[in-house]
DNA sequence: CGGTATCCTAAAAGATACTG
DNA sequence: CAGTATCTTTTAGGATACCG
């Protein structure tokens, strides 16, 4: 399997997308990037376990937080969130502007959790990413048997 | 600040979307939830610190493994990425089918890597989450800024 | 130069118990 | 029920050294 820059298939990538990553390829290779703000920032966003899956939840209608806990817990891995962390990442992404929390005046007063309107806008690239892995479950799959198969 | 079922903003979300999130929202509140393969195969995949951004890069031709890690380590945030993690990370990503690896027959020999097809797809999507978050980097700013100013 | 083996640390997450 | 305070565990990832 010879590679060199001219064989990449650039399929399903667009024009003006592939001149801007073209852009930057050539100033990393030249040294010259700077940190780009950007990647930094959205890794450091949903680089975790859980963020983006509690946005993916939120998403879905307000939740009281024992509810969501529970959801997550089925949904998340094998394990289920805890407490702890629940609160934690639901803070993060209350201080970034996705969540918005809501207090009744009830005793004991109850707590409901939401997508504040950012949270709903990047709600959207999650799902799409969902529906991504979704469509390419088999040949993702393939691959890895494949792999498993033989020793490359 | 009041929440409730009906007050959800769904801006920007289109209808079958919508449909479609409401009907899992169902069945994850009536309890019936199976885990759902796609959400935890997509935090499976990308759900650690270097994976996506290595897509990324890839995404922008083809590179040595030194090279690439140089890259990753301007990019990646403050810390460089280890040798032994870039490996690790570049096997599992091959062996999904996203990565191409190739041995040149030179002595010592030269290990080059790109995206492989379904690489490429998945990369656009990567690219799109980027996009997403330096659009909206100026409001999350904001909110946080508004957070950490007033106790809530 | 790419890969692997070892060892080790730091950070994230889990468990538990307690408060209003 | 939501949140917090401790304490402990896990584990992903880093450092280092060595091999082909």
């Amino acid at each position: 399997m010879p590679m060199d820059g001219a064989s990449i298939d650039l399929t399903g990538i667009d024009p003006a997308h592939h001149a801007a990553v073209s852009r930057l390829a050539a100033d990393m290779r030249a040294g010259g990037v700077r940190r780009d703000e950007p990647v930094r920032a959205t890794f450091a966003l949903l680089g975790d376990r859980w963020s983006t899956l509690i946005l993916l939840v939120l998403g879905m209608g307000v939740w009281r937080h024992a509810e969501l806990r529970r959801v997550l817990g089925r949904l998340g891995a094998e394990e289920k969130i805890s407490q702890r962390v629940l609160t934690l990442k639901l803070r993060a992404l209350e201080r970034d502007g996705f969540v918005a929390r809501a207090v009744s005046a009830d005793v004991p007063p109850k707590v409901s959790y939401a997508l504040a309107p950012l949270g709903e806008s990047l709600h959207a690239e999650a799902w799409r990413l969902i529906g991504w892995v979704r469509d390419h479950a088999a040949a993702i799959e393939a691959a890895r048997h494949a792999f498993d198969a033989q020793d490359e």
